[in-house]
DNA sequence: CGATGGTATTAGAATGGTTCTAATTTGGTG
DNA sequence: CACCAAATTAGAACCATTCTAATACCATCG
């Protein structure tokens, strides 16, 4: 395992079993599904990895996994109405992404671009006990701007 | 009608019709149950508030007019994985909302705050062709920060 | 004034991601 | 080896949204 993966999953463990979470081998590899990629992958994405190493697992320990997760603060949960929530376990704070419409792939955005606005700043503005920010842009990747109309659906990412 | 409401109907009616969409008496209703409030509504609460006037109006129907809206860009969707969408009418344009994770409140949010980061400054940037931009900050409201926990479930906005 | 055709609308089925539930398995401890 | 608590499983339940097929509406034309 490479080892800047090997270090995030340690940083993701410790985090859990400091809330007295038991990280099992199912969990780990949860973990380290997450740290392996950075295309945001879905439930379902992380369900076939973690099954090619332990066949009989369900859909409900990777939910179960990612709740736990969540609650150590170690993940980052994308939310869509229309399609599989994506999941960002590699920089688990706040931070903004770029949305394909297109091929629905989703990039972290480096934020050098844009001025940092502080959660704190909001809250003293607006009286909110703020916990987290979500900034996306959506539009269509380079990708699938070269791409004609048919290859952009089938591109995964 | 408030003349301000009425305003505002008129210019989503001047959208649809120009892409030669009909805006038929309870399509009509939907606008203007858009434009009347700034609380964000479901489909589910603007379904009732329609058949106040048209008893016998469908599902199908706000959720065909709310698309046509969005063809129309006069409607601005926010789109949640666990409930319901929640859309605004009054201000079609990216602007940044305040989500009240307590009572599930959502709050456009003055701009005045943060520094406006251009698309077009970060299409430039990243090479996407983008559309639009959506930022929410997500926290406990004041109102729900005062109440206590039981209370906060009740309210609605 | 009735027939025609296209659009709007309806009720309900289908879909699909997520959550829940009850039963089973696992692993550590006495 | 028995026991308990936590982990896991399979599948049901849930619910927002989308789809589908049938019906209603309405303007226009004969």
């Amino acid at each position: 395992m490479d080892p800047q993966v090997q270090h995030r999953v340690k940083e993701m463990s410790a985090s859990m079993s400091e809330l007295g979470v038991n990280v099992t081998p199912r969990r780990a590899k949860v973990l380290e599904t997450l740290a392996s990629t950075d295309c945001h992958p879905t439930v379902n994405e992380i369900h076939s990895e973690v099954r090619r190493i332990y066949p009989s697992t369900s859909l409900a320990t990777i939910y179960n996994t990612i709740e736990l997760l969540k609650e150590a603060g170690q993940v980052l949960e994308l939310e869509f109405s229309g399609s599989p929530n994506r999941y960002d376990g590699l920089r688990p704070e706040s931070h903004p992404h770029l949305i394909c419409l297109s091929c629905r792939s989703v990039e972290d955005m480096d934020v050098f671009e844009i001025e940092d606005v502080s959660l704190e700043r909001v809250s003293n503005a607006t009286g909110y006990d703020l916990v987290r920010q979500r900034t996306d842009y959506y539009g269509v990747c380079p990708v699938c701007q070269r791409g004609d109309e048919s290859a952009s659906s089938l591109n995964h990412n």
